[in-house]
DNA sequence: TTTCTGATTGTTGTA
DNA sequence: TACAACAATCAGAAA
């Protein structure tokens, strides 16, 4: 079985090689191509890819690129290797393709100055979005490559479907499944190369098996969680990377993404970090919604089994009608108390000993639907203590006024808390006010929206002018809250 | 510090 | 038709 595994292309003017993880050093020093590497495993065949500085009309918009590279990279003898994935036929952004030149010398085979680093050497900084913006035009990659370096590297990247299957094994297919290895030899795996900090060579050299864990059910509702930076890379790089390797697995373009993670510059890391932050804000808010939106149902659920079994007088009690319904793929429109309130504060709060709720409410009926906890706003941080001592101006009231519970006879203090919020003057119009506010600024932002497009602060998110009312002017001063 | 989870895309198989 | 699984890799959260 054909694996491309950590095998780079390595282009030294003439010639693509394939690398099976070596250091550039190594490589330099063996300088093996890939068929004689492999000849003990496939009778695989590369052909040279012609030098893409080679005369090729199509090309020639490269040219310049290319040959300031050359000019740029003094100490890059015309016949030393270049990056793997020829940044000219990957015709990815100079960020990238400059960056797999950079660094430590991953890829290198001497130190080089980013192509970034002398493109913009004139002070421009980086522009994440520019970069994006190039990546994200990813059908036009394969119209820029030319067809004869298309052609080259699907010759290489899918040489595996012409020559090991008769017919293309599809990359995720289950035949691709390694065999496993015996867990001792994963562990030295593992640890040499955590040691080492290598690479992992290959993942036929024992591959952990995979987790055959079944994936959670996830709530629609619940708000996705920000991609990582690397995956914010992995997204824009694998379309140019597919562009140019149509029969690249996923696997390939993992490790080539990788490759290029690794060699990715500290600024342009940093760059996807930020949008990885941003993001991260934007998730916190919505989560807090859609938590306090699950608080909210949990009521609901409570008081629904409530009123089939009345004789339990120490639960919660709630309509089974809300004031509002939750739109699919959003959250709760505003941001109720579990928002902030992670499952440890909600358990806290369950074992404490001054809460009515924990004493008369069986445990176990409990533990499995934590967020079936009643608002546990009463053991929480001190802001809080805050907000539910100015009930008119506090965000949190919010989801109880909507609420507008026929109190039970038996209250717990944090239900007679409520139930005092429940008599604000204000109630389900002002919720629906806050419902589409918040739903602007948090879920996608309507064109009609007042809110400034990519105005992510949170004064604008929740503008106060447009209100008027007490509780929304409050909301600016809650921000800190939502961002714990 | 280690472990686990989930994210990336595209294909295949299954309900 | 919709969804899960799978591939390699990494980041981030959790223990």
């Amino acid at each position: 079985m054909f694996r491309i595994l950590d095998k780079y292309l390595r282009f030294d003017g003439e010639n693509v090689y394939m690398s099976m993880n070596e250091s550039n050093q190594d490589f330099l020093s063996t300088n093996q191509t890939y068929n004689s590497q492999n000849e003990s495993n496939e009778d695989y065949e590369i052909p040279p890819i012609t030098p893409p500085n080679m005369p090729d009309p199509s090309l020639l918009h490269l040219v310049d690129h290319e040959s300031s590279y050359h000019s740029l990279c003094h100490s890059l003898p015309p016949n030393s290797l270049i990056p793997a994935y020829s940044y000219q036929n990957m015709d990815l952004p100079a960020i990238m393709v400059s960056n797999m030149l950079s660094q430590d010398g991953h890829l290198l085979s001497s130190p080089l100055p980013t192509i970034q680093e002398l493109v913009h050497s004139e002070g421009s900084s980086y522009d994440p979005s520019h970069q994006v913006s190039l990546l994200n035009r990813s059908g036009m990659l394969p119209s820029h490559m030319s067809p004869l370096t298309q052609s080259q590297l699907i010759s290489q990247m899918g040489m595996r479907n012409a020559v090991t299957h008769g017919s293309p094994s599809p990359p995720g297919s289950k035949s691709a499944t390694p065999s496993p290895s015996s867990s001792t030899q994963e562990e030295e795996t593992e640890s040499h190369y955590k040691a080492t900090g290598e690479k992992r060579p290959s993942t036929e050299l024992g591959k952990k098996p995979k987790n055959q864990k079944k994936k959670k059910k996830k709530d629609p509702n619940e708000p996705q969680k920000p991609v990582s930076a690397y995956a914010l890379f992995f997204r824009d790089t694998q379309a140019a990377i597919k562009g140019q390797n149509p029969n690249a697995t996923f696997g390939d373009v993992s490790k080539i993404v990788a490759s290029m993670w690794d060699s990715l510059g500290e600024e342009q890391k940093q760059a996807y970090k930020r949008k990885t932050e941003a993001a991260k804000k934007e998730y916190l808010k919505a989560l807090a919604a859609y938590r306090a939106s699950l608080v909210s149902k949990s009521y609901n659920d409570q008081a629904e089994t409530k009123n089939s079994q009345p004789n339990q007088p120490s639960k919660m009690i709630l309509p089974k009608q809300t004031m509002y319904s939750l739109p699919p793929q959003s959250s709760s429109p505003y941001p109720g108390l579990a928002s902030f309130l992670s499952p440890a504060d909600l358990q806290s709060y369950r074992g404490h000993p001054h809460s009515s709720l924990s004493q008369s409410l069986n445990a176990k009926s409990m533990l499995p639907n934590i967020s079936a906890s009643p608002p546990p706003p009463f053991q929480i941080s001190p802001p809080l203590h805050q907000h539910l001592r100015h009930p008119s101006s506090s965000l949190l009231n919010q989801p109880l006024n909507i609420q507008q519970v026929p109190q039970p006879p038996i209250l717990s203090s944090s239900m007679a808390l409520q139930s005092s919020m429940s008599s604000s003057p204000t109630g389900q119009q002002d919720f629906s006010h806050l419902s589409s506010e918040f739903q602007s600024s948090v879920g996608p932002r309507s064109p009609n929206s007042s809110n400034q497009p990519g105005n992510t602060d949170w004064d604008n998110e929740f503008p106060n002018r447009e209100c008027g009312m007490n509780h929304c002017s409050s909301l600016s001063r809650d921000k800190s809250l939502y961002l714990t």
